[in-house]
DNA sequence: CGTCTATTTGAATGTACTCAAAAGCGGTGG
DNA sequence: CCACCGCTTTTGAGTACATTCAAATAGACG
Protein backbone atom coordinates (compact mmCIF):
# COMPACT_ATOMS: atom_id res chain seq x y z
CA UNK A 1 0.00 0.00 0.00
CA UNK A 2 2.39 2.53 1.07
CA UNK A 3 5.09 1.33 -1.83
CA UNK A 4 2.35 1.92 -3.85
CA UNK A 5 1.86 5.14 -3.45
CA UNK A 6 5.81 5.81 -3.34
CA UNK A 7 5.45 4.35 -6.85
CA UNK A 8 2.62 7.04 -8.11
CA UNK A 9 5.35 9.98 -7.55
CA UNK A 10 8.26 8.70 -8.94
CA UNK A 11 5.92 7.42 -12.01
CA UNK A 12 5.31 10.94 -12.63
CA UNK A 13 8.23 12.11 -11.83
CA UNK A 14 9.45 10.02 -14.38
CA UNK A 15 7.41 11.77 -16.99
CA UNK A 16 9.77 14.38 -16.81
CA UNK A 17 13.36 13.40 -16.07
CA UNK A 18 14.92 9.49 -15.78
CA UNK A 19 16.05 8.07 -12.64
CA UNK A 20 18.10 5.33 -12.24
CA UNK A 21 16.98 2.38 -10.07
CA UNK A 22 19.19 3.63 -6.96
CA UNK A 23 18.46 7.31 -7.25
CA UNK A 24 15.06 6.05 -7.07
CA UNK A 25 15.78 4.23 -3.92
CA UNK A 26 17.28 7.27 -2.37
CA UNK A 27 14.53 9.61 -3.34
CA UNK A 28 11.87 7.10 -2.00
CA UNK A 29 14.01 7.14 1.08
CA UNK A 30 12.84 10.98 1.69
CA UNK A 31 9.14 10.15 1.32
CA UNK A 32 6.49 9.88 3.59
CA UNK A 33 3.11 9.12 2.88
CA UNK A 34 0.37 10.54 5.08
CA UNK A 35 -3.28 9.87 5.16
CA UNK A 36 -5.87 12.83 5.94
CA UNK A 37 -9.80 12.68 6.83
CA UNK A 38 -11.81 14.67 5.54
CA UNK A 39 -11.52 18.48 7.21
CA UNK A 40 -8.33 17.54 8.12
CA UNK A 41 -5.90 20.92 7.68
CA UNK A 42 -2.56 19.91 5.97
CA UNK A 43 -1.65 23.54 6.61
CA UNK A 44 -3.10 26.41 8.64
CA UNK A 45 -2.46 29.69 6.93
CA UNK A 46 0.55 30.92 9.80
CA UNK A 47 2.38 27.75 9.83
CA UNK A 48 5.47 27.05 8.05
CA UNK A 49 4.77 24.91 5.03
CA UNK A 50 7.34 22.08 5.83
CA UNK A 51 5.98 19.76 2.99
CA UNK A 52 5.29 19.30 -0.77
CA UNK A 53 2.57 16.82 -0.94
CA UNK A 54 1.72 14.59 -4.12
CA UNK A 55 -2.14 13.39 -4.03
CA UNK A 56 -2.77 10.00 -4.64
CA UNK A 57 -6.09 9.67 -4.13
CA UNK A 58 -8.61 12.07 -2.44
CA UNK A 59 -8.81 16.10 -2.58
CA UNK A 60 -7.20 19.07 -1.15
CA UNK A 61 -8.30 22.83 -1.54
CA UNK A 62 -6.13 26.15 -1.05
CA UNK A 63 -7.45 28.77 0.33
CA UNK A 64 -6.95 31.72 2.29
CA UNK A 65 -9.59 33.88 4.40
CA UNK A 66 -10.33 37.45 3.73
CA UNK A 67 -10.43 39.91 6.58
CA UNK A 68 -14.57 39.84 6.00
CA UNK A 69 -13.92 36.13 7.32
CA UNK A 70 -14.90 34.74 3.44
CA UNK A 71 -12.46 31.69 2.59
CA UNK A 72 -11.37 32.24 -1.16
CA UNK A 73 -10.30 28.87 -2.66
CA UNK A 74 -6.95 29.18 -5.18
CA UNK A 75 -6.68 25.90 -6.27
CA UNK A 76 -7.81 21.98 -5.65
CA UNK A 77 -5.42 19.46 -5.70
CA UNK A 78 -6.52 16.44 -7.15
CA UNK A 79 -4.78 13.06 -7.66
CA UNK A 80 -1.94 13.61 -9.50
CA UNK A 81 -1.71 17.43 -8.11
CA UNK A 82 1.09 19.06 -5.95
CA UNK A 83 -0.37 21.24 -2.77
CA UNK A 84 1.84 23.70 -1.05
CA UNK A 85 2.31 27.06 -0.23
CA UNK A 86 5.16 27.57 -2.50
CA UNK A 87 6.59 30.93 -1.35
CA UNK A 88 6.25 29.49 2.08
CA UNK A 89 7.53 26.09 1.49
CA UNK A 90 10.90 28.15 -0.03
CA UNK A 91 11.46 30.91 2.28
CA UNK A 92 10.06 29.06 5.36
CA UNK A 93 8.10 32.17 6.17
CA UNK A 94 4.53 31.63 7.76
CA UNK A 95 1.75 30.41 5.14
CA UNK A 96 -0.86 33.49 3.83
CA UNK A 97 -2.68 30.03 2.77
CA UNK A 98 -4.00 27.06 4.22
CA UNK A 99 -4.86 23.62 2.99
CA UNK A 100 -7.73 21.40 3.84
CA UNK A 101 -8.79 17.75 2.92
CA UNK A 102 -11.74 17.63 0.70
CA UNK A 103 -11.95 14.29 1.08
CA UNK A 104 -9.98 11.24 2.76
CA UNK A 105 -6.81 12.19 1.08
CA UNK A 106 -3.87 10.12 0.72
CA UNK A 107 -0.25 12.25 0.28
CA UNK A 108 2.62 11.39 -0.38
CA UNK A 109 5.33 14.46 1.19
CA UNK A 110 8.54 15.57 0.82
CA UNK A 111 10.21 17.44 3.47
CA UNK A 112 11.90 20.99 3.26
CA UNK A 113 15.23 19.39 3.98
CA UNK A 114 15.16 16.45 1.66
CA UNK A 115 14.08 18.54 -0.94
CA UNK A 116 17.24 20.70 -0.37
CA UNK A 117 19.48 17.94 -0.54
CA UNK A 118 17.89 15.95 -3.16
CA UNK A 119 18.91 19.28 -5.62
CA UNK A 120 22.59 19.26 -4.51
CA UNK A 121 23.11 15.18 -5.09
CA UNK A 122 20.83 14.88 -8.10
CA UNK A 123 20.97 17.94 -10.64
CA UNK A 124 18.84 16.34 -12.85
CA UNK A 125 15.11 17.51 -10.01
CA UNK A 126 16.69 20.87 -10.99
CA UNK A 127 15.06 20.74 -14.29
CA UNK A 128 12.18 18.70 -12.32
CA UNK A 129 11.38 21.82 -9.93
CA UNK A 130 12.30 24.34 -12.93
CA UNK A 131 9.56 22.79 -14.96
CA UNK A 132 7.13 22.46 -12.17
CA UNK A 133 7.41 25.88 -11.17
CA UNK A 134 7.14 26.67 -14.88
CA UNK A 135 4.54 24.58 -15.04
CA UNK A 136 2.51 26.22 -12.22
CA UNK A 137 2.93 29.70 -13.54
CA UNK A 138 1.30 28.91 -16.73
CA UNK A 139 -1.37 27.35 -15.18
CA UNK A 140 -1.72 30.14 -12.95
CA UNK A 141 -2.03 32.39 -15.83
CA UNK A 142 -4.48 30.51 -17.37
CA UNK A 143 -6.70 31.00 -14.26
CA UNK A 144 -6.07 34.47 -13.74
CA UNK A 145 -7.04 35.35 -17.52
CA UNK A 146 -10.04 33.24 -17.45
CA UNK A 147 -10.99 34.67 -14.39
CA UNK A 148 -10.30 38.06 -14.32
CA UNK A 149 -12.21 38.46 -17.54
CA UNK A 150 -14.49 36.36 -18.12
CA UNK A 151 -18.15 36.19 -16.85
CA UNK A 152 -19.52 33.18 -13.90
CA UNK A 153 -20.76 31.25 -16.49
CA UNK A 154 -17.44 31.17 -18.73
CA UNK A 155 -15.65 30.56 -15.57
CA UNK A 156 -17.67 27.23 -14.84
CA UNK A 157 -17.47 25.60 -17.73
CA UNK A 158 -13.69 26.11 -17.49
CA UNK A 159 -14.05 24.67 -13.81
CA UNK A 160 -15.17 21.53 -15.33
CA UNK A 161 -12.90 20.89 -18.15
CA UNK A 162 -9.96 21.43 -15.71
CA UNK A 163 -11.08 19.39 -12.85
CA UNK A 164 -13.39 16.88 -14.56
CA UNK A 165 -15.76 14.98 -12.72
CA UNK A 166 -15.14 16.83 -9.56
CA UNK A 167 -18.31 18.89 -9.40
CA UNK A 168 -19.86 15.80 -8.26
CA UNK A 169 -17.18 14.98 -5.69
CA UNK A 170 -17.27 18.31 -4.13
CA UNK A 171 -20.10 20.58 -2.37
CA UNK A 172 -20.80 23.18 -4.27
CA UNK A 173 -19.75 26.24 -2.43
CA UNK A 174 -16.34 25.42 -2.05
CA UNK A 175 -16.45 25.35 -6.15
CA UNK A 176 -18.59 28.35 -5.72
CA UNK A 177 -15.67 29.85 -3.30
CA UNK A 178 -12.93 28.91 -6.48
CA UNK A 179 -14.90 30.99 -8.99
CA UNK A 180 -15.43 33.92 -7.13
CA UNK A 181 -19.39 33.57 -6.65
CA UNK A 182 -21.57 32.75 -4.26
CA UNK A 183 -23.52 29.65 -4.03
CA UNK A 184 -26.84 31.19 -4.45
CA UNK A 185 -25.52 32.26 -7.75
CA UNK A 186 -24.12 28.77 -8.67
CA UNK A 187 -27.19 27.26 -8.23
CA UNK A 188 -28.98 29.43 -10.48
CA UNK A 189 -25.92 28.88 -13.08
CA UNK A 190 -26.75 25.31 -12.73
CA UNK A 191 -29.93 24.96 -12.73
CA UNK A 192 -30.22 27.06 -15.74
CA UNK A 193 -27.67 24.46 -17.55
CA UNK A 194 -30.41 21.78 -17.02
CA UNK A 195 -33.33 23.42 -18.26
CA UNK A 196 -31.48 25.27 -20.83
CA UNK A 197 -31.72 29.21 -21.06
CA UNK A 198 -35.51 29.40 -21.63
CA UNK A 199 -36.92 27.49 -18.56
CA UNK B 1 24.41 56.26 -22.25
CA UNK B 2 24.63 52.53 -23.62
CA UNK B 3 26.90 51.20 -20.59
CA UNK B 4 24.86 53.31 -17.86
CA UNK B 5 22.08 51.07 -19.49
CA UNK B 6 24.12 47.85 -18.47
CA UNK B 7 25.35 48.93 -15.50
CA UNK B 8 21.13 49.55 -14.11
CA UNK B 9 20.62 45.48 -15.01
CA UNK B 10 23.87 44.30 -13.26
CA UNK B 11 23.04 46.63 -10.60
CA UNK B 12 19.73 44.67 -10.26
CA UNK B 13 20.92 41.18 -10.64
CA UNK B 14 23.72 42.00 -7.77
CA UNK B 15 20.41 42.32 -5.46
CA UNK B 16 20.30 38.36 -6.28
CA UNK B 17 23.71 36.69 -6.66
CA UNK B 18 27.27 37.76 -6.71
CA UNK B 19 29.24 38.33 -9.87
CA UNK B 20 33.26 38.73 -10.42
CA UNK B 21 34.76 41.06 -12.95
CA UNK B 22 35.05 38.40 -15.60
CA UNK B 23 31.72 37.44 -15.07
CA UNK B 24 30.40 40.91 -15.52
CA UNK B 25 31.83 41.75 -18.43
CA UNK B 26 31.29 38.40 -20.28
CA UNK B 27 27.52 38.88 -19.09
CA UNK B 28 27.41 42.27 -20.24
CA UNK B 29 28.57 41.61 -24.10
CA UNK B 30 25.32 39.14 -24.00
CA UNK B 31 23.23 42.84 -23.56
CA UNK B 32 21.79 44.90 -26.11
CA UNK B 33 20.57 48.42 -25.26
CA UNK B 34 17.49 49.14 -27.39
CA UNK B 35 14.89 51.93 -27.61
CA UNK B 36 11.61 52.08 -28.47
CA UNK B 37 8.97 54.70 -28.99
CA UNK B 38 5.58 55.39 -27.53
CA UNK B 39 3.13 53.14 -29.31
CA UNK B 40 6.05 50.41 -30.77
CA UNK B 41 5.50 46.95 -30.06
CA UNK B 42 8.35 45.26 -28.07
CA UNK B 43 6.25 41.56 -29.06
CA UNK B 44 3.98 40.52 -31.20
CA UNK B 45 1.57 37.98 -30.16
CA UNK B 46 1.96 34.84 -32.54
CA UNK B 47 5.54 35.20 -32.94
CA UNK B 48 8.15 33.98 -30.81
CA UNK B 49 9.36 36.14 -27.91
CA UNK B 50 12.88 36.22 -28.15
CA UNK B 51 14.52 38.28 -25.50
CA UNK B 52 14.04 38.71 -21.72
CA UNK B 53 13.33 42.57 -21.81
CA UNK B 54 14.58 44.46 -18.35
CA UNK B 55 12.77 48.42 -18.22
CA UNK B 56 15.26 51.27 -18.11
CA UNK B 57 13.26 53.79 -18.25
CA UNK B 58 9.94 54.22 -19.49
CA UNK B 59 6.48 51.97 -19.97
CA UNK B 60 5.50 48.49 -21.73
CA UNK B 61 2.21 46.51 -21.25
CA UNK B 62 1.99 43.19 -21.45
CA UNK B 63 -1.46 42.44 -23.22
CA UNK B 64 -3.39 39.96 -25.05
CA UNK B 65 -6.38 40.75 -27.06
CA UNK B 66 -9.51 38.11 -26.62
CA UNK B 67 -11.98 36.73 -28.95
CA UNK B 68 -14.32 39.94 -28.90
CA UNK B 69 -11.64 42.12 -29.70
CA UNK B 70 -10.81 43.46 -26.57
CA UNK B 71 -7.38 44.16 -25.23
CA UNK B 72 -6.73 42.57 -20.93
CA UNK B 73 -3.46 44.15 -19.73
CA UNK B 74 -1.65 41.22 -17.60
CA UNK B 75 1.26 43.62 -16.42
CA UNK B 76 2.72 46.94 -16.57
CA UNK B 77 6.94 46.79 -16.61
CA UNK B 78 8.21 49.96 -15.90
CA UNK B 79 11.96 50.76 -14.40
CA UNK B 80 13.64 47.52 -12.76
CA UNK B 81 10.62 45.52 -14.38
CA UNK B 82 11.45 42.40 -16.66
CA UNK B 83 9.20 42.20 -19.44
CA UNK B 84 8.60 38.71 -21.34
CA UNK B 85 6.23 36.59 -22.54
CA UNK B 86 8.00 33.28 -20.14
CA UNK B 87 6.26 30.63 -22.40
CA UNK B 88 7.02 31.97 -25.54
CA UNK B 89 10.49 32.82 -24.58
CA UNK B 90 11.47 29.33 -22.64
CA UNK B 91 9.87 27.21 -24.77
CA UNK B 92 10.08 29.59 -28.33
CA UNK B 93 6.70 28.61 -29.14
CA UNK B 94 4.38 31.24 -30.81
CA UNK B 95 3.59 34.09 -28.24
CA UNK B 96 -0.21 34.48 -26.48
CA UNK B 97 0.67 37.89 -25.07
CA UNK B 98 2.09 41.05 -27.25
CA UNK B 99 3.74 43.64 -25.43
CA UNK B 100 3.99 47.45 -26.30
CA UNK B 101 5.49 50.40 -25.18
CA UNK B 102 2.91 52.91 -23.35
CA UNK B 103 5.94 55.73 -23.39
CA UNK B 104 8.98 56.20 -25.23
CA UNK B 105 10.86 53.16 -23.86
CA UNK B 106 14.51 52.34 -23.06
CA UNK B 107 15.22 48.41 -22.45
CA UNK B 108 18.43 46.46 -21.95
CA UNK B 109 17.72 43.02 -23.15
CA UNK B 110 19.10 39.60 -23.22
CA UNK B 111 18.58 36.72 -26.37
CA UNK B 112 17.79 33.11 -26.05
CA UNK B 113 21.02 32.24 -27.04
CA UNK B 114 22.53 34.10 -24.24
CA UNK B 115 20.25 33.64 -21.81
CA UNK B 116 20.89 29.71 -22.06
CA UNK B 117 24.72 30.20 -22.45
CA UNK B 118 24.80 31.58 -18.88
CA UNK B 119 23.15 29.12 -17.82
CA UNK B 120 25.81 26.81 -18.77
CA UNK B 121 28.74 28.89 -18.03
CA UNK B 122 27.73 30.34 -15.22
CA UNK B 123 25.92 28.18 -12.61
CA UNK B 124 24.90 30.98 -10.35
CA UNK B 125 22.34 32.26 -13.21
CA UNK B 126 20.10 29.11 -12.28
CA UNK B 127 19.91 30.40 -9.01
CA UNK B 128 19.16 34.22 -10.24
CA UNK B 129 16.24 32.40 -13.05
CA UNK B 130 15.08 30.55 -9.96
CA UNK B 131 13.99 33.02 -8.26
CA UNK B 132 12.82 35.06 -10.91
CA UNK B 133 10.25 32.41 -11.76
CA UNK B 134 9.66 32.09 -8.28
CA UNK B 135 8.99 35.78 -7.79
CA UNK B 136 6.95 36.13 -11.03
CA UNK B 137 4.71 33.80 -9.51
CA UNK B 138 4.22 34.79 -6.17
CA UNK B 139 3.39 38.17 -8.04
CA UNK B 140 1.32 36.85 -10.00
CA UNK B 141 -0.50 34.70 -7.31
CA UNK B 142 -0.64 38.30 -5.39
CA UNK B 143 -2.59 39.46 -8.39
CA UNK B 144 -4.77 36.72 -8.97
CA UNK B 145 -6.13 36.65 -5.04
CA UNK B 146 -6.81 40.51 -5.55
CA UNK B 147 -8.29 40.45 -8.61
CA UNK B 148 -10.81 37.92 -8.67
CA UNK B 149 -11.99 38.09 -5.09
CA UNK B 150 -11.99 41.96 -4.49
CA UNK B 151 -14.43 44.83 -6.03
CA UNK B 152 -12.89 47.54 -8.91
CA UNK B 153 -12.27 50.05 -6.02
CA UNK B 154 -10.49 47.50 -4.31
CA UNK B 155 -8.34 46.37 -7.01
CA UNK B 156 -7.80 50.49 -8.12
CA UNK B 157 -6.11 50.71 -4.53
CA UNK B 158 -3.63 47.56 -4.79
CA UNK B 159 -3.16 48.79 -8.79
CA UNK B 160 -1.99 52.77 -7.09
CA UNK B 161 0.42 50.61 -4.59
CA UNK B 162 2.10 47.95 -7.19
CA UNK B 163 2.39 51.21 -9.48
CA UNK B 164 3.21 54.67 -7.18
CA UNK B 165 2.33 57.49 -9.66
CA UNK B 166 1.51 55.24 -12.73
CA UNK B 167 -1.64 56.69 -12.94
CA UNK B 168 -0.30 59.91 -13.86
CA UNK B 169 1.78 58.77 -16.72
CA UNK B 170 -0.43 56.35 -18.53
CA UNK B 171 -3.78 56.87 -20.33
CA UNK B 172 -6.52 55.53 -18.04
CA UNK B 173 -8.86 53.43 -20.43
CA UNK B 174 -4.92 51.18 -19.72
CA UNK B 175 -5.41 50.94 -16.21
CA UNK B 176 -9.39 49.80 -16.39
CA UNK B 177 -7.82 47.15 -19.00
CA UNK B 178 -5.80 45.74 -16.42
CA UNK B 179 -7.96 46.17 -13.45
CA UNK B 180 -10.79 44.42 -15.86
CA UNK B 181 -13.10 46.96 -15.52
CA UNK B 182 -14.54 49.37 -18.09
CA UNK B 183 -12.95 52.99 -18.81
CA UNK B 184 -16.61 54.59 -17.69
CA UNK B 185 -17.03 53.16 -15.00
CA UNK B 186 -12.99 53.50 -13.41
CA UNK B 187 -13.71 57.10 -14.55
CA UNK B 188 -16.99 56.97 -11.84
CA UNK B 189 -14.16 55.55 -9.01
CA UNK B 190 -11.76 58.32 -9.74
CA UNK B 191 -15.00 60.67 -9.39
CA UNK B 192 -15.64 59.35 -5.99
CA UNK B 193 -12.47 58.95 -4.63
CA UNK B 194 -11.98 62.69 -5.28
CA UNK B 195 -15.39 63.66 -4.21
CA UNK B 196 -15.95 61.33 -1.47
CA UNK B 197 -18.46 59.06 -1.46
CA UNK B 198 -20.96 61.60 -0.54
CA UNK B 199 -20.67 64.04 -3.14
C1' DC C 1 -34.98 9.98 13.89
C1' DG C 2 -33.22 14.46 14.74
C1' DT C 3 -29.76 17.85 13.99
C1' DC C 4 -26.74 20.30 11.31
C1' DT C 5 -25.24 21.88 7.06
C1' DA C 6 -25.85 22.54 2.14
C1' DT C 7 -28.84 23.86 -1.55
C1' DT C 8 -32.69 26.10 -3.62
C1' DT C 9 -35.80 29.84 -4.29
C1' DG C 10 -37.36 34.58 -4.29
C1' DA C 11 -37.38 39.63 -3.52
C1' DA C 12 -34.77 43.65 -3.10
C1' DT C 13 -30.41 45.77 -3.86
C1' DG C 14 -25.94 46.91 -5.67
C1' DT C 15 -22.25 46.80 -8.78
C1' DA C 16 -20.59 47.23 -13.13
C1' DC C 17 -21.73 47.37 -18.21
C1' DT C 18 -23.63 49.22 -22.72
C1' DC C 19 -24.71 52.78 -25.55
C1' DA C 20 -24.79 57.47 -26.71
C1' DA C 21 -23.56 62.12 -26.36
C1' DA C 22 -20.87 65.93 -24.70
C1' DA C 23 -16.67 67.83 -23.09
C1' DG C 24 -11.62 67.87 -22.73
C1' DC C 25 -7.03 67.38 -24.51
C1' DG C 26 -3.01 66.68 -27.51
C1' DG C 27 -0.90 66.85 -31.61
C1' DT C 28 -0.59 68.65 -36.39
C1' DG C 29 -0.77 71.65 -40.15
C1' DG C 30 -1.89 76.06 -41.87
C1' DC D 1 -0.36 80.78 -32.63
C1' DC D 2 -4.63 79.18 -33.63
C1' DA D 3 -7.91 75.91 -35.58
C1' DC D 4 -9.02 71.55 -36.36
C1' DC D 5 -9.06 66.58 -35.96
C1' DG D 6 -8.97 62.40 -33.51
C1' DC D 7 -8.76 60.19 -29.33
C1' DT D 8 -9.67 60.06 -24.31
C1' DT D 9 -12.51 61.13 -20.50
C1' DT D 10 -16.77 62.41 -18.45
C1' DT D 11 -21.63 62.12 -17.77
C1' DG D 12 -26.15 60.03 -17.85
C1' DA D 13 -29.92 56.74 -18.73
C1' DG D 14 -31.16 52.17 -19.07
C1' DT D 15 -29.87 47.36 -18.37
C1' DA D 16 -27.65 43.04 -16.98
C1' DC D 17 -25.18 40.41 -13.88
C1' DA D 18 -24.35 39.07 -9.39
C1' DT D 19 -25.06 39.83 -4.30
C1' DT D 20 -27.52 40.06 0.16
C1' DC D 21 -30.83 38.54 3.18
C1' DA D 22 -34.34 35.50 4.53
C1' DA D 23 -36.95 31.45 4.35
C1' DA D 24 -38.03 26.89 2.68
C1' DT D 25 -36.31 22.41 1.26
C1' DA D 26 -33.15 18.73 0.80
C1' DG D 27 -29.20 15.80 2.24
C1' DA D 28 -25.66 13.95 5.20
C1' DC D 29 -24.37 11.90 9.32
C1' DG D 30 -24.35 10.42 13.97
Amino acid sequence: MLQQHRTAIIKNIGRVIELDDEEIKWFSSLLEVRSFDKKDFVLQAGDICQYQNYVVSGCLKIYYTDNTGIEHTVKFAIEDWWAVDLQSFTTQTPAFYSIQALENTDVVRIGKTGYDALHERIPKFEKFSRLMFQNSYILLQNRMTQNLFEPAEEKYRHFSEKYPGLELRIPQKEIASYLGITPEFLSIIRRRRKNGIFS
